[in-house]
DNA sequence: AAGATTTTGAAAATCTCTTTGGTAAACCGG
DNA sequence: CCGGTTTACCAAAGAGATTTTCAAAATCTT
């Protein structure tokens, strides 16, 4: 049912090569007849070039692969939305591959990528690569890790810095006056999570107000935010603050205190993680951290294309800043 | 860098029908040492075959092409694990496409998922198609419109019954005693909202509670539910309760009435719509309209792929049922 | 009008794989 | 030891574009 361009070619009474060349914009040099003839029948046919058989020659396919563990998670699809306002400014196709957290898939997605001949990978997704394949692949094509386990790659590295994230929120609770500073967390999935750990930690003990006891592990998801902030109010202990590892945490805590009467910010200051859409919504609103992911994922596509244009020059490692996010969920006891 | 079929052939000494017979696992008949020789070349190479030239020869290549204007839409990334949910089940991988909102982009995806011979597509945009191109997709591939305008297509159409949504939120509402009911909502995007509009219409004619001044237009979003409470309360009118055209406009409406001192459920109940993951975190939890937009995706994919395998077959017309989600936004008058 | 030049377009090589149709060597029965 | 079967492998023909090279026709020069 599809047509090939040798049969549109004879279909216009000329050669493939005179459809090529018209079709693609290289052929001035074919009379003016020709060219509306064969441009015509293309429209007509609904004709386009067979996508395979076009790589196959060309080689230049202008896409570059993204490989993400999750795509209904916040962090990665603002990533994705940045990554993708830069390729398709410049031009380039986005090839996405979901890696649903399986390092398994994640090595399928990247021979995916190199079969097709991708001009570059962003890999966004959180477990170590063996060293060897990632020479491998480097050797292929040029790839970028965003934040990534802080494996000390020498190149090709974008992340946040996340331990500053936790300090900047330290340090306003502690200008507000709060000393009772207790943080919601989990340790398992990310690399990311255990640099808010050492961030906390640093920045308590540089008030000296670190007690290990208050740090609460649960689940990263509403629910564990929950879970944790009952098993605080269950201790009785002398609370100022709650700081969640990230918003979804926040606005389980937030549900728990409403539960048991505890007003926000009056009783209670809460600060969350990561900005989401969701944070400015929420009464009170959630003060928070902003992490620079839009931001990250088009640093990330900048670099990778401009390595791609100039293949000798290294990435350079990027490393973006957080910021803090005054609302309404800390109080100023001072 | 990367390694051909040739080049791999040549290392190991033999044809290119022979490594392309043992890795694809059609090579029983050859020497064991063969076999092994090879493997172990393309495993040490990290070889693995040009995708381009592979699909030029075979022409089948497993992939369906699912078109959606916005990937951080809840309903569309709903539909789009829905839609995998299968398609990994059936060994075949989606070729996503991401129209931002744009009918020309729109065109574009479906040339590029027909260059790349994709064995279906599933069409999740909400714009009509030109009856004729209409045609010649479904001349080259099959394709499938999901949740689409209402055009009366003959086949292929798979949705959600909106106005049967609406009606069972005023059933509740009236079932607990409510008769002010106020709809905020939104009219120009998309066919589910007039869809909805006519639900609220029909359902509250059906109980002769029908005013129109009773509807508030404004934005589709949580800013647009704040704005459209604010006037509402604006105007001094009783109301019993509040029905949001999605739940970002409810957990907008949430914040206007909380910053006015009303409490929900007591002085005025909310009902939202589409029973996003929030919905059911925020406080008090939302009652809302559970559409089924995960069992939306399967269903269309599952359909595709029956399509695909037997072509002579229509795909089915469907549409799935919305149901109630109870929770504590809503009280009890009687 | 003969030779040079330009215009127009076709033939053929190329890209990398799959698959069909072989062939050469080994083996086997009689 | 000869025809027939197996075993183990290869050559070559596609698949549908792009692109270089080359040839015929038209036009220009003097």
């Amino acid at each position: 049912m599809k047509l090939t361009m040798k049969q549109l070619a004879d279909l216009a009474g000329v050669s493939t090569t005179t459809v090529s060349l018209i079709l693609s914009g290289k052929g001035e040099r074919f009379s003016k007849e020709t060219k509306e003839r064969v441009k015509k029948l293309a429209a007509q046919y609904h004709y386009y070039p067979d996508f395979y058989a076009q790589n196959l020659s060309t080689k230049a396919n202008k896409t570059i692969g993204v490989i993400v563990p999750d795509l209904t998670d916040f962090f990665f699809g603002e990533v994705l939305k940045g990554i993708e306002s830069v390729t398709t400014k410049e031009g380039y196709t986005v090839l996405l591959f979901h890696s649903q957290h399986s390092p398994k898939m994640e090595k399928k997605g990247i021979e995916l990528m190199l079969s097709r001949s991708v001009e570059g990978i962003i890999l966004a997704t959180p477990y170590t690569l063996e060293e060897n394949y990632f020479k491998h692949i480097k050797a292929t094509c040029p790839i970028l890790l965003l934040d990534n386990q802080g494996n000390k790659r020498e190149q090709g590295k974008i992340d946040i810095d996340e331990k500053q994230g936790m300090q900047l929120a330290i340090d306003e609770l502690h200008r507000c006056g709060h000393r009772k500073i207790f943080y919601i967390k989990e340790n398992k999935k990310y690399y990311q999570l255990k640099e808010r750990e050492k961030g906390y930690i640093d920045a308590m003990k540089k008030y000296h107000l670190y007690h290990p006891e208050w740090m609460i592990e649960t689940d990263l998801s509403v629910e564990g935010g929950y879970k944790g902030c009952e098993f605080l109010l269950s201790q009785d202990k002398k609370i100022d603050a709650i700081i969640c590892a990230n918003d979804y945490m926040a606005i389980g805590a937030y549900r728990s205190l409403f539960k048991h009467g505890y007003r926000i910010p009056e009783d209670i200051s809460i600060v969350g993680f990561d900005n989401i859409d969701m944070a400015s919504y929420i009464t009170p609103a959630l003060t928070t951290i902003h992490q620079p992911i839009y931001e990250l994922g088009q640093v990330a596509a900048k670099s990778l294309i401009e390595k791609i244009q100039n293949p000798q020059r290294p990435i350079a490692n990027k490393t973006l800043e957080p910021s803090l996010i005054k609302r309404e969920s800390v109080s100023e006891k001072i």
